[in-house]
DNA sequence: CGATCGCTTGAGCAAAATCAAACCTCGTGG
DNA sequence: CCACGAGGTTTGATTTTGCTCAAGCGATCG
């Protein structure tokens, strides 16, 4: 069931065999089931292992002192949390789940052991790390620079290529497993202003958000009131000179 | 003159004399001086080198098509703007001078060849990104949750804490070589907002910032305002158990 | 069938943006 | 040595955006 990594790492080089094989069977030797607001890993614990996300949506957040959230980052299938955190003492922030979700916990020796095995991989993990690196600057942009309807536009545009990519998207309709509330927390307006700045999108026929399903009738026009530029997704297959020739 | 990185790395673990020597001569292979607003390397660019700052202030940022510019993160001495940068096919972000500054520029094969060398140093390097990724986390949190005199110690908590671990701080001041309205940029506030958001802390005898040097009368008090928890910097010596022996 | 959770609406308020102008400082050239 | 100009800082007045508070509504689930 690492099919959706294994989606996701292609996008940067294709795969041989024997990669994706080994993917597979460090993705099935532990796994996790974890309900909504159950915690993956917490902040100031040591992280000692790796977690994929196989199925559902988890997130990245930090609480302040006064209970304030924030939301730093979703993690949907394919995602792995704390790549390489293992360095680190301890964890900076949480981690939870925010749907019904299933992980496979992967020890760091088997991380490890795929990466001096297979260069194409490593660096395919390094792509992953490099672009996820580069989500989070945008999101310092957005929730900086972009008014909330332009802050949401360009959410939900990111989301959607995000699921596209390792296929779960569904024509121009996506599962987004998150609350209103939620939405707030993640780009730092409040639920009421995330509901009416949702229903002026409505109006503007540029989304439709009804009951967990996203509908984007015209991506492009999404795009351009986001000012949305995917560069950084680098969905370019900058790696493709590594391709494997296997099927 | 890789004093700074060293000084840096050190709060990772204490490096070898051999390792030291290896990152000075790597250091002083190809300088470059840039004067203020002067870019080391523009989005779009393919990234073929590292730059190291070896003295003054950088910054990456991100231009939107409206010409709102967002500072993503500060380059300060013994930084590395683009460590593993050249996997990707290229730049998401600029990233250009603040101050007057000097960078190393070093072959990537360089960089390749010291951390195969040197297990340390390439953990050390691990450590430095991951702690990168966790400040760009904490920003998100910065500019998204707290109000502006918050905002505004925050980051001089953050900056004052990351000169004083390479030795640029002076008692309880430093130099902070920003404009208002670079400050404005970097934490999603207008300028003239900045300047009264500085004026009210200065009132409260919070910081001082003058000249180009700003001064924390009490440190302790400007962290509680902010609600600063060092934890994301890791300044703990997550890798001590890796010291080098040697003086 | 009530309780809970999430969504929606309205009214008033607060934080920060915008606009416009003045002021200050420092380096440069007459 | 002074005048000028550019870049940076400061101030006041007004407007905008988004927040808070409070309440009602509507599913869904034991």
């Amino acid at each position: 069931m690492a099919i959706y990594l294994i989606r996701k790492l292609e996008h940067f080089a294709k795969l041989s065999n024997e990669e994706r094989t080994s993917l597979e069977r460090a993705a099935s030797l532990q796994l996790r089931q974890l309900n909504p607001r159950e915690d993956i890993i917490y902040e100031g614990d040591q992280p000692t292992q790796v977690h994929l996300i196989l199925n559902g949506w988890a997130c990245r957040y930090k609480v302040l002192e006064d209970g304030r959230r924030q939301i730093l980052g979703y993690l949907i299938p394919g995602d792995i949390c704390d790549m390489r955190m293992f360095i680190l003492k301890e964890m900076d922030h949480s981690i939870g789940a925010v749907s019904p979700i299933s992980v496979a916990e992967i020890p760091k020796e088997t991380i490890i052991a795929l990466t001096d095995a297979f260069p194409r991989l490593s660096r395919a993990f390094w792509w992953n790390s490099l672009v996820e690196d580069a989500i989070t600057r945008e999101w310092i942009i957005n929730n900086s620079q972009r008014e909330s309807t332009e802050r949401m536009a360009h959410l939900f545009c990111e989301l959607f290529i995000r699921l596209r990519m390792v296929g779960l998207t569904n024509g121009n309709s996506c599962e987004i497993p998150v609350t209103q509330a939620e939405l707030g927390e993640t780009m730092g307006l409040s639920t009421v202003h995330v509901n009416r700045t949702l229903q002026e999108l409505r109006a503007l026929n540029l989304v439709n958000l009804k009951g967990r399903i996203l509908t984007i009738p015209d991506l492009k026009a999404l795009q351009v009131v986001a000012m949305f530029n995917d560069n950084y997704l680098h969905l370019d297959r900058d790696g493709h000179a590594m391709d494997a020739n296997e099927g």
